[in-house]
DNA sequence: TTTTCATTTGACCATTTGATCAGTTTAGTG
DNA sequence: CACTAAACTGATCAAATGGTCAAATGAAAA
């Protein structure tokens, strides 16, 4: 025992507990502690692999963001608008969908300023919009959609999805339901994509 | 002095204080030290106003809550479709523009579970949502509308304008802007009204 | 003036909690 | 086995912070 990948699969799962703790409570709410507690070591341990709560939590923040970066890295333009908007849809519900923790986490980050988060990950996000946006501009001039502001458009579309993740709760009760489970997440992408297909004017979404 | 009405201008002052230290903060990361210093206060003036820093957390969040009230209970249904929606929107994003603390600490609150909004308050949504979305039904009914989930609806509205609030600093640096201003209101209001309008097939929007 | 009561405030306290550290255990290596 | 370095942990601490309290202040009532 005590191999690399021990300490690997252990800082993992100090990790995956440490961001539950996290969006639940707050960077300054959460407690070390209760960390520990959570992934069965003693507190000391916890800060023997990270030296200090903050470098916890910037470690944690990372992690989501690496882990979207992977699943939105690959969304390409080399499909018709209806399917990509599709595509983007359905990623980011199921992104919202699997891990709403890293949502909740993350958006409470940014209404605080994004203290945490140095240039380096903020600046990632920015050439993504610029892609996405570029793409939007492109289909507008070929009249494949209808002309509109494309980085309102995908604030939209981020904003509607993330929605999900942050006011699961809310939503849950407005909409009577136990949990966000797989066919409420494929009817919210279906509503989305209709909604937006509808104001774009793309007509005939057979492909499903 | 020491009349009554100087108490509730304290009080007053110290809510709007503790409202943007508790927003840019959270509730754990609040300091009342802080907060009475802005207030030009001692501390312990501060906490014989409001007994504890929970109580005091509280009666922010109520103040939030009932002015978002006063705003929103207004909006009525004796209007065309068009108007109704452009109503709602302007008057979400004047409120995410003229306040987007408040947005953010409740935003905040929400993602945490809401533990601090008693049953009163959260339930206090709900009747108004189910107002919201009868009025679609109905016009859905009436052919006024392209027929839809008027739940889901409702949510786009509210999250896509809350977006203006919570992500008010990325938002601003990709669209270039240095603070969200009458104009950039205006246009956003502009573009959603115009975005639902054509998605639910409503035309002519010339009222403006 | 005297009394009363709300308001104010400096001093102080109890607790929580992130962080440190010295000493121990464990795994891999020669 | 002997040695080394990484991993682990109980004990402990220093700082921060919410909250208390008794004494002071001031204004209105009697």
């Amino acid at each position: 025992m005590g191999t690399l990948s021990d300490t690997q699969a252990l800082q993992d799962r100090l990790l995956t507990v440490a961001k539950e703790e996290f969006a639940k409570q707050g960077l300054k709410g959460a407690r070390l502690q209760k960390i520990a507690d959570e992934a069965q070591v003693p507190k000391a341990t916890l800060l023997y692999h990270f030296k200090s709560k903050t470098v916890l939590y910037r470690r944690v923040l990372e992690t989501i963001l690496s882990a979207w970066d992977e699943g939105f890295e690959e969304l390409t333009i080399d499909a018709e608008p209806a399917v990509f908007f599709r595509r983007l849809i359905d990623t980011k519900i199921a992104s919202v969908r699997t891990d709403p923790l890293a949502s909740k986490l993350f958006a409470q980050e940014i209404i605080q300023g994004a203290p945490h988060l140095d240039v380096h990950l903020s600046q990632q996000v920015k050439p993504w919009f610029r892609r996405q946006i570029s793409i939007l501009e492109q289909w507008m001039d070929e009249g494949k959609i209808r002309r509109t502001d494309p980085t309102r458009l995908i604030f939209l579309i981020w904003a509607a999805t993330q929605h999900y993740a942050d006011f699961q709760a809310q939503v849950l009760t407005l909409m009577n339901r136990q949990e966000f489970d797989a066919e409420l997440a494929t009817d919210t992408s279906t509503f989305l994509h209709e909604f937006i297909c509808n104001s774009l004017g793309i007509m005939d979404p057979k492909y499903r």
